[in-house]
DNA sequence: GCCGTTTTCGGCCCGACTGTTTTCAGTCG
């Protein structure tokens, strides 16, 4: 059983303890679930190394739970799961899904109407039985259908690439009220996560009943779950919650933290706060009630005794302690890259010819570009042989004759074979600038042979870059099962850059690889992966994956200028 | 059920909004 799937195992458990009740298990199943999804090593892989002592090491698992992973590895099942669903029979997971269904009313639609699955609800709610409820009425009804239409729709979670832009320019047009005096989005927007679920704005106002009037008219709303003085809940028109409140300037600084989240993070600030004899909330940190902090972020910290932890690294990942010690990384900046190493022309399935790649470029502020087009391997793009990779960089000596600003670096974007040979020859990968190296076949390889193949490519002298490392593509495509920790091993010992892939839809390294990368000493490249000139300048939201995987500039070999960028390349 | 410079028991973050209430439970973040 994979870890996700356990994982989701646990969090049923959870939801079933709350159904009928039960106090502070729910939290501590919950509390395992993420962190068997966090956990980068197979559970299975785990327990063969170190068996039952091995899984307790695993945050939030302590006697029990081990015992209870360890029955499902051996026997693929578990008796007390089993045993909780006989008793409630319904599919919990799908019905706590509907927003607005929590598990107490699972438990009353089951014991009242015997609804077991979705489409047993969606059925009563059309009839009209579920109105009838106690604790349920109409309007319940009409927002549990209309939930249920949501579900059909999709993940409910958005690429940030896709509503970052629509994100800043509605704070852009708050902004623009009289009545705002500041404005700012926190949530996961501010942490720069991976995927979205909603977004929450902050604002601060001495008339907050126009500002809200203001928010809900706008012309993305579909939908207002809510509207408030301080809270204002709606639906935007592309499915995604978006909520605005209206704090008091002397607690701004607290809410945006506690805002920004994650809950985790600030679960644990709570604690800090509450062994000081403090208590911190989204009003301020107080002592009593006399609030101490609040007008800032930076003033609550302080306050803590830790210093200013940047949003792209709360979450509860050893980033307190770090401010505690005054050791939080000094984190790579949005303005700090000087080069792109992945641009694809239109000698491929680019958009762009070389030169105007070149020229956005310049006009970005890089110093260098990289032209990295894919190679024969991927017929379907026209990918190039040896011959025409040559007539490329025949055509790049020539734009560099023309252009001032900017440099034009000789790349490609070289196939991985099944067996770890590379689709180009090494004679031609010698007289490249930059080899990028990825894999764009047979995905779906055992891992121990997929981590074999790669590593294989990895050692060959010429493969500079391994591009986009886990071929995950998000919401789309699953990572190809593969060893991380032996890929950054392998690139330790070769000198092997592994690349951000800076493409919303890939932000390829992980977070959690990229740490681990930082504390290996491997080298990394941000790349927009630009098949457009439009592309080019979403190397920031790789920026924000390098920091959120506590990087810094040192350990981003782009963030250089062009000789010293070509001397961390292997020169064979 | 987990955890521990309050370690083997007694805690476990906190508040807004809705819809249903007639003082609050449930959900959400």
């Amino acid at each position: 059983m994979r870890n996700a799937e356990l994982a989701q195992l646990f969090r049923e458990i959870a939801l079933y303890l709350e159904m009928q009740g039960v106090q502070f298990k729910p939290r501590a199943y919950e509390k395992v679930a993420y962190a068997l999804e966090a956990l980068e090593e197979p559970v299975l892989e785990l327990y063969k190394r170190g068996g039952i002592k091995a899984l307790r090491e695993i945050p939030g698992v302590g006697e029990a739970i081990a015992e209870k992973i360890e029955e499902v590895i051996k026997t693929g099942k578990m008796k007390y799961y089993e045993e909780l669903k006989q008793e409630l029979p319904v599919d919990v997971r799908g019905l706590t899904a509907i927003e607005g269904v929590g598990p107490k009313i699972v438990k009353l639609l089951y014991d009242q109407l015997r609804i077991k699955t979705v489409a047993d609800l969606e059925h009563a709610a059309r009839v009209g039985k579920v109105r009838k409820l106690p604790h349920l009425g109409e309007k319940m009804e009409q927002k549990i259908l209309r939930g249920i239409e949501f579900l059909k729709q999709g993940s409910g979670r958005f690429p940030i690439g896709s509503v970052l832009p629509l994100i800043l320019e509605m704070e852009g047009r708050l902004r623009g009220l009289a009545e705002v005096q500041e404005v700012v989005v926190a949530g996961s927007v501010r942490r720069r996560k991976e995927t979205i679920g909603d977004a929450d704005i902050l604002a601060i106002s001495r008339k907050p009943e126009k500002v809200m009037d203001f928010f809900v008219a706008m012309p993305e709303v579909m939908h207002i779950h809510g509207k408030g003085t301080t809270k204002t809940m709606i639906k935007l028109k592309n499915g995604m919650d978006v909520d605005l409140r209206v704090v008091p300037a002397e607690s701004f600084g607290a809410a945006l933290n506690y805002f920004t989240g994650s809950k985790d993070h600030n679960v644990a600030l709570r604690r800090i706060a509450q062994e000081k004899g403090l208590k911190l909330n989204e009003y301020g940190l107080f002592r009593g009630e006399k609030r101490i902090a609040g007008r800032t972020e930076e003033d609550i910290y302080q306050a803590l005794g830790l210093s200013y932890v940047p949003p792209e690294l709360r979450e509860n990942q050893g980033e307190i302690e770090a401010a505690g010690k005054g050791e939080l990384p000094d984190l790579v900046g949005y303005d700090d890259l000087r080069g792109d190493l992945q641009t694809q022309t239109t000698w491929t399935d680019g958009s762009n010819s070389i030169e105007e790649m070149a020229e956005e470029a310049e006009r970005l502020g890089l110093q260098y570009i990289a032209i990295t087009d894919h190679t024969k391997g991927l017929a379907m793009t026209g990918g190039a042989d040896e011959k025409k990779l040559l007539k490329q960089m025949a055509a790049i000596d020539k734009v560099n004759g023309s252009l001032k600003g900017i440099t034009v670096l000789k790349g490609a974007e070289v196939n991985i074979n099944k067996d770890g040979t590379l689709d180009i020859e090494d004679g031609v990968l010698a007289r490249l600038d930059v080899v990028g190296i990825a894999v764009h076949s047979h995905f779906n390889l055992p891992r121990q042979e997929m981590t074999e193949r790669i590593r294989r490519a990895m050692r060959n002298p010429h493969a500079d870059i391994l591009f986009h490392p886990t071929g995950r593509v998000i919401q789309k495509r699953e990572a190809y099962d593969v060893d991380m920790d032996a890929l950054i091993q392998t690139a330790k010992e070769t000198g092997t850059v592994l690349e951000i892939d800076a493409y919303p839809d890939r932000l390829d390294l992980k977070d959690e690889h990229i740490r681990k990368a930082v504390a290996a000493g491997v080298k990394l490249v941000i790349d927009s992966d630009a098949h457009s000139i439009h592309h080019l300048r979403l190397t920031e939201f790789g920026v924000a994956q390098a920091r959120r995987g506590w990087a810094e500039k040192k350990d981003v070999v782009n963030t250089r200028p062009l000789k010293e960028f070509l001397r961390c390349l292997k020169h064979p």
